[in-house]
DNA sequence: ATTACATATGAACAATTATTCATATAATTA
DNA sequence: TAATTATATGAATAATTGTTCATATGTAAT
C-alpha cells in the first residue's frame, strides 16, 4: 500500500499558472470580503435601505428598522468605519446619510441577482 | 425620580411614515444580506476571482487559492446553494464556473468602493 | 473486483459577531 | 448646577461560521 496524500496533484498547470497572475494581491481579496461583510447582515442592510431614501437620526433608524437604540449605534459605528455613512450633529441629534454612491449601486446589483431566481 | 425609558421617542414622524413606506420586505432583505454574506469571505472571494478568468477544476481551486480540497469544496457548496456557481462533470473531474454576470457587475462595484480610499 | 483518484460531507473546534444590558458621554433645558 | 435627552460603548452571552480531520461517494483504470 502507498502513501496516500489525499490532497489534489495540479491537474491543468498553464491554466493554474495564468490564473495566479492574474489573482488580486491577499490585502486586497481580504478588504473586499471585509466591505461585503458589512452588507452581509439584515440590520445593517436594513439600515443602509432606510438612509437610502433620506438623511435620519439614530432615534428614526430604530424606530424603522424595529430595534434599540443600542443594537442600531453598534451597527452604526462599522458602517462608520468602512466609510459606507457619514454623520453631522445638530445639537443633541445626530444625522447619518450614505457616503457614496457606489453603496446604492452594490445594493442594486445584489439586488437584481436575488430577483432573477 | 421619573420613570426612565432610555428608548427614543420618534423624532421626526412623518420622515419615519415615509421612509417605512418605501422599506423592502423583510424576505428580501434577508436574502439579499444572504446574498452578500456569500461574498463575505477571503476564501470565496478568491474563488470568485480565480472563476472570473476561467472554469476549473476542484483541485486547481484548491492550488491557485493556496488551501485544501475539503475547505474549497465545502465553499463551492455554498456558492452552488446561492446560484453563483455552476458545474459540469468530465470523468472523475468537476468543472466549476460563475453562473451569471451579476457576479462580476457586484464584484466589481465592490472592489471601486476599496479603490477610492 | 480492487485500487486509485477527484470530490463531497459530517462532526468537532475555534473564531467571529450581533444583541442585550448597564452605563458613559455630550448637548440641552430648567 | 442638576436633570433630561440623544447617542455611544464595554462586557457578556448566544449564535453563526470556516477549517480540519476522517471518511464517504463516484468514476476510471488495472
Amino acid at each position: 500500500m502507498e502513501e496516500n496524500f489525499l490532497e489534489c496533484t495540479v491537474l491543468h498547470e498553464e491554466i493554474v499558472k495564468k490564473v495566479k497572475q492574474k489573482m488580486p494581491e491577499d490585502g486586497f481579496i481580504y478588504d473586499l470580503a471585509e466591505l461585503f461583510k458589512v452588507f452581509a447582515d439584515s440590520t445593517r442592510m436594513k439600515i443602509i435601505y432606510a438612509l437610502l431614501e433620506e438623511e435620519l437620526c439614530v432615534c428614526d433608524i430604530a424606530n424603522i428598522v424595529g430595534t434599540t437604540q443600542s443594537a442600531i449605534s453598534h451597527q452604526l459605528r462599522i458602517l462608520k468605519q468602512s466609510k459606507l455613512v457619514k454623520f453631522r450633529r445638530e445639537g443633541k441629534i445626530i444625522f447619518y446619510s450614505l457616503d457614496d454612491d457606489h453603496i446604492a449601486q452594490i445594493v442594486k446589483k445584489g439586488s437584481e441577482h436575488i430577483e432573477e431566481l
